[in-house]
DNA sequence: TAAAATTTTTAGGTTAGTCTAAAAATTATT
DNA sequence: AATAATTTTTAGACTAACCTAAAAATTTTA
């Protein structure tokens, strides 16, 4: 159906969508990809004559429905990949990114459904992230930037935005885990760290920390 | 390392070794990837360039020792991931050829690592064929097709020969199951069909039928 | 061992996916 | 609104992995 590098530019025209609504640039699907601006306006015609997205010259480009839905998979399975590591691989979470990237070009729709069901029909990631239904919806949680909490409020830890490893490592060793409950102390004027405690513990943290940390209240 | 296409040419080769001694062919390679003698030349000589093959114009080719082990890594990737998916995930052993194929291409030591503990470290896949080791060894167990049995002998049944799904879905039709006793009553002169008994059941079985399953004595 | 048949290689072409450099269109700035 | 800066597309080229058709080498057969 679709080829490896087609299905890599559908994953990233559909991340891209989720967070700016309009037709997606050139530039930016080229600098998520690491690749050229001339190499992206090619798929993305190619894209365009099998359906999955609509592409003005010049305009950007958007997903159709149908797009949509395949890069949703895309996703599904990286995700339900990214848990069977973590969960039943003993892989930590800062080591499963590069190998559900290869995963999840496996094509095998019975293989994806027997794994959702060996692993529980999970709903997140190990990254906090949803994972959209066989569908391809999403079932997108009220969550909340740590940033976003003031002095004395608390919320559950329940997810990354950024998901690079030396973050994931960087919270792994200031035993912040996904599900702990964070309440805040302090917000300090002066540079908007916080000083939290989870677990009975008291960490201070920076402003750049707290944008990159997912909290539902 | 090496590309998809590389890494098949890689395992056609190997297949063809174990059963050849010799050079093996341009058009041995050929026929068994489904694919034309002269894309076979230009492959070859890539792998040649790449050291894990000696190719000799017109002589056919032979793996080096790297290019053993790095077959031999393929196929374990291959087997691997066949008994996850018969063990863990309910496929049929007819089922699993195809989704192993894809499977085998995934690059992370660590994956197969601990795929291969979560498997308990099996020593062989479901259609009984050897899991080559870390190193590339393979244990070659002595077994004899069932064809070679002669009146009142019997053994286990411990793997097939051809594993098309046609063959297997059969086997399950009739009940024979991997590790089973497989008693001969009667040979027939004619046809060389046998009269077996399996699990209390009496069969009769082709010569064909009886050429393409292992038996262990 | 010479002719015939077969196998293998070479030559030249195609497609997917990438690239660089230049042209064209759009957007920002004065 | 004209010019400058930026973005995007086009043109032309490259590589990997294929293909067909023809040439060359090897093997078989008579
Ligand atoms: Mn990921
Ligand atoms: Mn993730
Ligand atoms: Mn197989
Ligand atoms: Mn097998």
């Amino acid at each position: 159906m679709f080829t490896h590098s087609e299905e890599n530019y559908l994953k990233t025209i559909y991340h891209l969508e989720l967070d700016s609504k309009k037709g997606i640039s050139t530039n930016a699907i080229a600098k998520s990809l690491a690749t050229k601006a001339s190499s992206v306006t090619d798929m993305v015609k190619k894209l365009s004559e099998k359906e999955v997205v609509v592409y003005k010259k010049y305009k950007g480009v958007t997903l159709t429905a149908f797009g949509k839905k395949t890069a949703a998979n895309i996703v599904r399975k990286h995700r339900l990949w990214e848990v069977f590591l973590v969960e039943k691989l003993n892989f930590s979470w800062d080591e499963v990114h590069e190998v559900a990237e290869q995963l999840e070009h496996i094509k095998s729709p019975k293989l994806i459904n027997q794994l959702d069901a060996f692993l529980s029909f999970p709903t997140h990631d190990p990254h906090g992230d949803p994972i959209p239904d066989k569908d391809g919806n999403l079932k997108t949680i009220e969550k909340s930037l740590l940033s976003t909490l003031q002095k004395n409020e608390s919320g559950i830890c329940v997810g990354v935005d950024d998901s690079s490893s030396e973050f994931l490592q960087f919270l792994d060793k200031k035993g912040i885990v996904l599900g702990k409950k964070i309440a805040v102390l302090e917000k300090e004027e002066f540079d908007d760290s916080l000083l939290i405690v989870i677990e009975d513990k008291k960490l201070s943290i920076s402003n750049k920390i707290a944008n990159n940390l997912y909290i539902k209240k």
